[in-house]
DNA sequence: CTGAAAGCGCTAACAA
DNA sequence: TTGTTAGCGCTTTCAG
């Protein structure tokens, strides 16, 4: 059918191993020989399979990217960071998502991609989900963003330090009632949801200031959860002056329905958002900007490194996020 | 190293060959022998090989999924598509990302993917992009969004006619000096921007309106590139009372603009978007909904059908777009 | 219905 | 520097 290193090895008039030395820029080629080889395989055009390659070496040549959502600009982000990083590496990128935990994958990713990646790029994985510890039984290189194992490398921003800035910056701000949007029940304290509590609190706790239990509502982390949110919030008695949301998308969400109801951001009720998607900047919405792209990037570096088997660097980078002041959050100039 | 079909067949004292046979699921194998296979593999925590399997099949069980960009909403909605129709399959998702045409990848996709995958999903890619060409020329099985090939299947919109809804909906209104943000320039007739070229110029002749040069500029499909077109557009000395974007984020980038001179969308210029993305409803911007779920979904149908051989169903498949009505291209009911 | 054996295409020792 | 040879782990005839 197609050709192979034993085509190209016989229309070169060389052996196979000579092929596949040349073809790998080994140094110990001789140059002529090795542009020759180059040239009859440019000819024949010789595309080596990967699958044999893989089988021989024992290293795939693939990392896997495992995440239980696709469409949110988070990972939107990240993967445009991995995108690039990988760019210039050999290895190529398989996408496996796990979706919810309540509707998991029929095979799970472990079974899946186990034999066919060289390492795995968790991202946001919840740190009970048992796709996780199945991942970390496979004792291959991993490189988590949003949760942690005991030997893995990992990237972390500061999700407790965001959510007090950003409670802070309201407080700061002259607010006293203050509501939160955030995703989902967090089921442990690795997880991110749990940390961003963690910093509301903190913030409150320091300023002295009460949480209304009905003014903390789960949004679903998605812009139409954040509008219901939002709908709840705006339908109790004694509405906030100010809400927290853990998510850039669900503060658009909630921006969507404070509109409906003639309510005006950052006048009538201050919001401020978290992720400093680029798409805020359009809102004027307030945010706590989170590098995803650079998180996408380091993770990339860090698996790539783990892989190779070098050590050089730490095992966990925390990335600065940074807190954005925008008009929802500020007086209103409104014209 | 690890567990292998040899050491399942000798734990369960069966031949490799019925461990292959049992673990795929094939009827010719007696069904407690079958029972018990399985149960030695799961005891043993035995992972197949995808390589091994592929090098054997000549199948690598894979799809490559190929596209100039990754960070557009576009993209992320027919992802998520793709991820959603490729659950319940045995393949894998292999992404490769091209990059812009003018700095493109060190090794091109059909050097890298050719023989890791059993197919290509191509989006969006510029027709005569070398790397469409060299993707061809593999002659596997290919399915194309945004662009076509000799005997490839393909998923088309039809961008004439919504491009040409979409300036009729704002003649239909009323405007008669209407402005264009396109994305660049297109090299070609098959390509995705030129259809809506044409479908705007088909609105304006037939009401017999004059496009005026200076109010026609690119915005590159970004967010940032629509908001200096934007305000491109309002240097003029004579404004249009409205503009069609050929992409929501680059008329998301112009409401920025607009907001930042004090010109209110929808009152003061009309525009109207195209691509129908969630975050439109939110801005209140009128738009062309694209159905790019079903785009991804409906190309992954296709090209798993391609692959398996089956032929049934069309080879090109036209998906509807909708024109969708908001404040950003009716009257302003501002409060 | 099950087993034996021959590869799939490539790489990696080991020799030369 | 180059060639020979033996696999990598799985599937698949072909016998039995």
């Amino acid at each position: 059918m197609s050709v192979t290193v034993k085509d190209v090895a016989r229309v070169a008039g060389v052996s196979t191993a000579t092929v596949s030395r040349a073809l790998r820029g080994f140094p110990s080629v001789d140059p002529d020989l090795r542009k020759h080889v180059l040239e009859v395989a440019e000819r024949l055009e010789y595309v080596g399979s990967p699958a044999a390659a893989a089988l021989s070496t024992g290293r795939a040549g693939t990392i896997g990217l495992i995440t239980p959502f696709v469409d949110r600009l988070a990972f939107q982000r990240m993967l445009s960071g991995i995108e690039r990083e990988m760019r210039d590496t050999r290895m190529d990128l398989l996408l496996y998502c796990t979706g919810d935990p309540s509707d998991p994958h029929p095979v799970p990713p472990h079974k899946r991609l186990a034999r066919r990646v060289d390492g795995f790029l968790v991202l946001s994985l919840s740190a009970e989900s048992p796709d996780l510890e199945n991942i970390l039984k496979l004792r291959m290189p991993v490189t988590m963003f949003g949760s942690d194992g005991p030997w893995t490398s990992s990237v972390h921003i500061d999700d407790r330090g965001g959510a007090a800035t950003a409670t802070q910056h309201l407080i700061d701000t002259g607010h006293r009632r203050i509501g939160l949007i955030y995703g989902r029940e967090a089921e442990s304290d690795a997880v991110l949801e749990h940390q961003r509590h963690l910093g509301f609190r903190d913030a409150m706790d320091r300023a002295g200031l009460p949480i209304h239990e009905r003014l903390v509502v789960p949004g679903d982390y998605s812009m139409a959860g954040g509008a219901r949110a939002m709908a709840r919030i705006l339908d109790e008695d004694e509405r906030p002056t100010a809400v927290v949301a853990f998510s850039d998308e669900m503060a658009y969400g909630a921006i969507t329905t404070m509109n409906e109801r003639g309510i005006v951001p950052g006048r009538d009720i201050a919001i401020i958002g978290y992720d400093g998607h680029e798409m805020s900047a359009l809102l004027g919405l307030s945010t706590i900007s989170v590098p995803f792209e650079d998180i996408g990037a380091t993770a990339v570096r860090k698996l790539l490194n783990d892989i190779e088997g070098r050590t050089d660097g730490p095992r966990t980078t925390v990335l600065p996020t940074e807190l954005v002041v925008r008009p929802t959050t500020s007086a209103y100039t409104g014209r």
